[in-house]
RNA sequence: GGACUCAUAGCUCAAUUGGAUAGAGCACCGGCCUACGGAGCCGGGGGUUGGAGGUUCGAGUCCUCCUGAGUCCGCCA
């Protein structure tokens, strides 16, 4: 259930009644910051104090005394200025918690009533390039919000945008004929593709001749001229396989991969409708949208002096004009409601041109900008995309890197006797707990901001970082392992009470996620989900500490598997939602 | 020149979008292995939230100015 709708639903109506008002009034329910104010705080009296001309506490006595008799609650008092504390009642909080735990496809979260059709737009790589750190971000905040729009029951359409139609495809084709190795290129396509793409970009700076084939080998290729367009599906088609190998290793997947190529026949149009509308105008042979003169254009883009470009002066277009082609795409032939950009900071000016062109052709669809910061490194400037000696640090390589890291530490646990991994198994928990190490760095911190890339910090597996997470997880299954249970069974039968404090303070963390997943679905903010989790295993660390499971007497016994099985399947399915696995024993 | 973002503990980051005494991790100090896994648990010190005004019952959060950092802005994506 959704705790918090649920108790500002209470609160709303105690107010009416409380106040003698005619409509309910916002309960400003939230969440003690400390339990000692109980458990969550109404604060909704204060702002009507002007407006009924009464002091607060005066308006917060009536208001606990009607929230009294509820089930949920076991006693509200006014406190402080005004607040409203409230304690739920132990005996509720378990009832509840034994209704997720016996919801095995939900763990007791609700899916939302309007299904909302969202494309999330995400990693978008270049074809012909390898991908390197500077994707991570994009794809894995993707992935994320796209699993946490799924579960919450939105029609979820994940699109990946690549760069497949720019100007290096007549390079690329020139160079090819030039130096190309076929046997290379099947070997590693992208490295072949790269090696040739250097030569020609070199070798078309010295000699205008050599530029010139370029510019008219890409202009064949844009009037579909079948053998280029050919050359150019077989550099795509290799090109895909690198990619899927590092998506594979991401465990992300796309629905659509409808690159910029898609749009390459309805870019004339869209500048034909702009112009037709006079939204675009031509200057010094470009045709653009001057924004000083548009007048429902927002206000900070209305002193911007630069234009947005959607046709060269060389007639050639932009991506400007591609993502305009993009959107009335998603609109007319998928209907979607929402368009989801995970893209870094540095293009909010792009996004909001382009999303203030799509309000002047009356594009009714939300469209948002879900920006990210730059990863930096220990030094605190960005992430060198190279190493010392030249050579791009690939995303392939940086993840093999986290699983070799991942896997030493792992071996000098298991050499210690902390850690029990079968022999046969370490390659898959280095894996798991490697990728997600790199994983959760990211996705734990506010996406806005810059974050700093620090191998030490991730992989030493101590404190707020993946493998805490994945051990507390490991935990709970190997009490299972040991009492020779199953986790599904003891979830079909187990009656859940709290008693002792820390399973009381567990259980109110527990009936809190589906909060938590609707707030990270509505912000786009995976963050909150890693917040969550993590305050969770230390509570289900806190209660191991405290609590024997196994040896404890019926019912508590029951009891107490069944948080465990809870806590479990909670922490699976909220590292899950944010792309990250567990592993039984590591 | 214009636009946008940011500034919180020694370091890396939170703060439920305006709520009570600003919280975590790392690092530092001190406890806990005869209880299901010590990658763990419990406790401690550490802050004028860059500065100055303002808005209101209430500001790290909103407004103005200042200082400092970053990013983007006519024919790349």
């Amino acid at each position: 259930m959704l705790l918090e709708r649920y108790l500002e639903s209470l609160g709303a109506h105690a107010i009416a009644e409380a106040l003698d008002l005619d409509a309910p009034r916002p309960a400003l329910i939230r969440p003690t910051q400390d339990a000692k104010f109980g458990d969550f705080q109404i604060n909704g009296a204060m702002p009507l104090a002007k407006e009924l001309r009464k002091p607060p506490r005066e308006l917060a006595q009536p208001i606990a005394a009607a929230l009294t008799g509820i089930d949920a609650i076991e006693r509200a008092e006014v406190a402080g200025p005004g607040f409203v504390n409230i304690h739920l009642s132990p005996a509720w909080v378990a009832e509840r918690l034994t209704d997720a735990l016996r919801d095995r496809d939900r763990d007791g979260v609700p899916a939302v009533e309007d299904v909302s059709k969202v494309i999330v737009d995400f990693s978008s790589p270049n074809i012909a390039k390898q991908m390197h750190v500077g994707h991570l971000r994009s794809t894995i905040i993707g992935d994320a919000i796209a699993r946490i729009l799924s579960f919450l029951g939105d029609d979820v359409v994940r699109d990946n945008h690549i760069g497949d139609w720019g100007t290096q495809f007549g390079l690329l084709i020139v160079g090819m004929r030039e130096w190309g190795d076929e046997a290379a290129l099947q070997a590693d396509p992208i490295k072949e593709l790269e090696r040739v793409y250097k030569l020609a970009s070199k070798r078309a700076g010295g000699e205008e001749d050599f530029a010139q084939r370029a510019r008219d080998e890409l202009a064949k290729l844009q009037a579909s001229d079948p053998e280029n367009l050919e050359l150019w599906k077989h550099f795509v088609q290799v090109s895909r396989g690198s990619l899927d190998a590092v998506y594979a290793e991401l465990d992300v997947s796309f629905d659509l991969w409808l690159g910029e190529s898609a749009y390459h026949e309805a870019l004339p149009g869209i500048v034909e409708d702009l112009l037709g509308k006079g939204i675009a105008r031509e200057d010094e042979g470009a045709v653009c949208i001057f924004w000083s003169e548009t007048d429902d254009a927002p206000k900070s883009l209305r002193k911007q002096k630069t234009p947005f470009i959607v046709r060269k002066k060389d007639g050639a277009f932009l991506y400007s004009t591609t993502d305009i082609a993009t959107v009335q795409h998603r609109k007319r032939q998928l209907h979607a409601d929402r368009a989801l950009y995970v893209v870094d900071n540095r293009q909010s000016l792009h996004f909001k041109q382009l999303f203030a062109v799509m309000r002047l052709l009356d594009v009714d669809m939300e469209l948002e900008h879900i920006g990210f910061g730059t990863v930096l490194g220990k030094d605190g400037k960005p992430l060198r995309t190279r190493d010392a000696s030249g050579g791009v640090i690939t995303l392939a390589s940086l993840l093999e890197e986290a699983k070799e890291r991942a896997r030493q530490r792992i071996e000098e646990g298991i050499a210690e006797g902390r850690l029990r991994v079968l022999p046969e198994e370490i390659g898959e928990v280095a894996r798991v707990v490697g990728i997600g190490a790199v994983k959760y760095a990211d996705l734990r911190q506010n996406r806005l901001s810059d974050y700093q890339f620090d191998w030490d910090k991730m992989i030493s597996f101590q404190g707020n970082a993946g493998p805490y997470l994945q051990y507390a997880y490991a935990r709970c299954a190997s009490i299972f392992a040991k009492g020779g249970l199953e986790m599904d069974a003891i979830a079909e039968s187990a009656s859940i009470r709290l008693d002792a404090p820390a399973e009381q303070t567990l259980g109110k963390h527990l009936l809190r996620f589906g909060d938590v997943v609707y707030q990270a679905g509505a912000t786009s903010q995976p963050h909150l989900i890693c917040e969550h989790i993590y305050e969770l295993a230390r509570a289900f660390n806190g209660f191991y500490a405290e609590c024997p499971v196994l040896d404890a007497d019926e019912p508590t016994r029951a009891s107490r598997l069944g948080l465990t099985a809870l806590s479990a399947r909670q922490i699976r399915r909220g590292l899950g939602l944010v792309g990250i696995g567990v592993v039984d024993r590591m």
